[in-house]
DNA sequence: AACATTTAATTGTCTGACAATTGAGAAGCT
DNA sequence: AGCTTCTCAATTGTCAGACAATTAAATGTT
């Protein structure tokens, strides 16, 4: 029997199903791969309704906990989260945390190039060639002409990924996946206003050729002025913008 | 009408749904401490029953984007989503992460060492006195003979914490909070068998003086030297280990 | 006006049914 | 036997309708 039967605390039937699935899971009593006992059979053990049941498996699914197939060698499968998931996951609270909550553009910068600038040491010292390869790529499509804004965000996003994952530390990666990328909807406000491409490309080349030639210190500083130039271009757009409102 | 009521793609209703509120949520259609329609307009909208619509919903609530409250004037409403409960995702996730996918130590304790020493220099300039009191306090109690493993842990975390919450930035702390909680079940591992408390606590006490006198420098150096001990102790114990299992 | 009662709206749960899917095993063919 | 095809049973997905529980507002009473 690989889930409990007891069910004592209050609230929502589905609430505590669900969490005590979860504790299973987490616990480790419940493995990777392992099926979960079929809703009819866990509707019996919890002694409530199918949809009841169902609601609960909903909720773990939300969370990534369990994967679901049908069909007669079908059930419910407890999940490895992969890295992949992991970003996903973390890139959508980081997302909705930022817009939710008024965080400064100031604040997320700063956060953003604190923890990149954490990676840079390591990005420098172990770095493969394809890591670079993707940087140096990255800074040439940021270089054509009548490139949309769009694109290079994205580009600027992939060039940062890369010198990322350059530390070859995937728990490192995975960490900074959501601060780069939930910083993106606000990064939107400012490149297409104010940003100047041409500074950016050279701080990018900059970065790349002290990453090559393994210069963790010049790197490092570049980063700091990127940072610094990023944070004054928030500070010129806000200040144009309280400008345009009082004006009003 | 705030939900759209169109589901072409494929997939399992309840999936669809529930992704197409998430859209309307993360995209601001849906602004925070709106009411939904209630389950029986929504299974209308979307021409699907009731059951249906419930099982999105818990989707939704599994990630803290909907609060649901019943009576009359009760239903769901759009979730603020806090950093507290940011923090609670992101530990889970985290624990998960590593808890499923054999992370070593090392590159576990690299990646917190590395996010951890982004915050020192910040937080050599902004710790205010209640941060410095928390990790003195903490220091303090660490240095209580008879003092249990776990709750010498607990301490720890707590010490780490206020250096990393001293940097002012709410987005840098929660960013930190997994990384740092999530290891603490693989810092158990090594800590019941290996860590010299000693140690550890002067290097506590030395890095809370660096911070104390804002000596950002002092305070990084020192916070190497403790990621450093920390990586050689897990070191030990895995050739320990190892040890042990080529002699069975 | 203050308090008690009713009422309507809404979510939570149950029952039972049918559709869709899918692998396993039975049946049939060579 | 070996292979293919078919049937079938198990399982999840969806639906319909009902009732219970909860809650605030409307209503009535003193």
């Amino acid at each position: 029997m690989p889930v409990k039967v007891n069910l004592k605390s209050k609230g929502e039937l589905s609430t505590q199903i669900a969490a005590a699935i979860r504790e299973s899971i987490i616990s480790g009593a419940l493995p990777v791969d392992e099926r979960l006992p079929s809703e009819a059979e866990l509707s019996e053990q919890f002694n409530v309704s199918r949809p009841t049941v169902r609601e609960a498996l909903k909720r773990l699914a939300a969370q990534n906990l369990i994967r679901t197939l049908r069909g007669a060698t079908g059930g419910a499968f407890v999940n490895r989260l992969s890295f992949e998931e992991a970003y996903r996951q973390q890139i959508t609270t980081s997302t909705l945390l930022l817009s939710m909550n008024e965080v400064s553009f100031e604040t997320a910068c700063e956060a953003r190039y604190a923890l990149e600038r954490a990676c840079v040491a390591l990005s420098a010292a172990r770095r493969e060639p394809d890591h670079l390869a993707t940087m140096r790529a990255e800074i040439h499509r940021q270089e054509q002409p009548g490139l949309s804004d769009e694109s290079f965000c994205n580009s600027d996003v992939a060039f940062h990924r890369a010198l990322v994952d350059g530390a070859g530390n995937p728990v490192l990666s995975y960490q900074l996946a959501g601060a780069v990328e939930a910083m993106q909807p606000l990064m939107n406000m400012i490149t297409f206003t104010a940003r100047n491409r041409e500074k950016i490309i050279a701080l990018h080349t900059g970065i790349a050729d002290a990453i090559e030639v393994r210069e963790r210190a010049a790197a490092d500083n570049l980063l700091e002025e990127l940072s610094a130039y990023t944070i004054s271009l928030a500070h010129d757009v806000t200040a144009r913008r309280d400008a345009a409102k009082a004006s009003v």
